[in-house]
DNA sequence: TATTGTTATACTCTATAACTATA
DNA sequence: TATAGTTATAGAGTATAACAATA
């Protein structure tokens, strides 16, 4: 057996949450995009949808289909911006807020339970640590767009 | 600013891999899923396609898919399975090949590149960490799906 | 009878392009 | 002229169900 590398922990771990997440909201009108979407709204309040494409780097086209079903499952509802009359606010029903609640608990009780699973003197240098391979992948992904858009306008 | 919880940090990285090897397949035939499966290939050799399901955890039909694309882009084909006469054995071309060695020296390379962003001296705790966080992941999935079993088996 | 892979069908995520209403 | 959001269209990942060939 093949001691695993980093990266191959690090997708690892990224895999299982993926797992985990999409298996919780089966049999539901939720979704990881969707719940992405209704986190990113509890964190902000009411916002317009071209905030919301920024916010989750997607196209608007695909905020109008996300924000439709969370419309439709009672999640969220479009309210009129009130300068801009182009514009559509989305902000959470009571349902929506209630149900982001019971998530952000149960997002502090997984990182509670996976914290726990670490031995204490590892718990630090697994966060520096965490925080070091993000900073670096951003570097990384950033190099490459660079580098496209360069070739882009080279061509 | 609120510090980051652990899951956080967890989640910020899984998402940045995410888009990083979303992004390296932009223009191509390939995908995440279609890597996905080459490189479960690269590390089996020829198998049949339920065997694939079972390792990606699909369901056949999707494998069928995945197959016909990546068998139309040259990097596998599907040949008679020698004793069975149902199944049918994929395996990857000479292309499919080269693209997977090509695709292990760069997973080698990006793990070299974000442990040395990591402090030398956090480093080991951080694969310790990790590998604690995917047991007990692994623990909280399995433990999801007894109690699934269960209140279907009760209803 | 059970298994392997396929066709049929459907839902979701995602994108680009064209269009309407508004800024 | 530019922006906000929608309709139109399309590709991809995914699932279940029905079916043919084979075990």
């Amino acid at each position: 057996m093949i001691e695993p590398t980093l990266l191959d922990r690090l997708l690892v771990v990224a895999d299982l949450f993926a797992r985990d997440m999409a298996r919780a909201f089966e049999g539901t009108a939720l979704t990881t995009a969707r719940m992405t979407l209704l986190w990113s709204l509890h964190h902000s309040g009411p916002v317009a949808q071209h905030t919301l494409a920024e916010a989750l780097d997607v196209s608007p086209r695909n905020i109008t289909a996300l924000v439709d079903a969370l419309e439709a499952a009672g999640y969220v509802v479009r309210r009129a911006h009130p300068t801009d009359r182009r514009a559509r606010l989305v902000e959470l029903t009571a349902a929506g807020a209630r149900l982001m609640d019971r998530t952000a608990q149960e997002h502090a009780e997984l990182s509670e339970t996976l914290l726990a699973a670490v031995a204490p003197r590892d718990r630090e240098a697994l966060e520096r640590g965490l925080d070091a391979v993000a900073v670096r992948l951003h570097e990384l992904i950033a190099e490459h767009a660079a580098a496209e858009a360069a070739a882009r306008s080279a061509s």
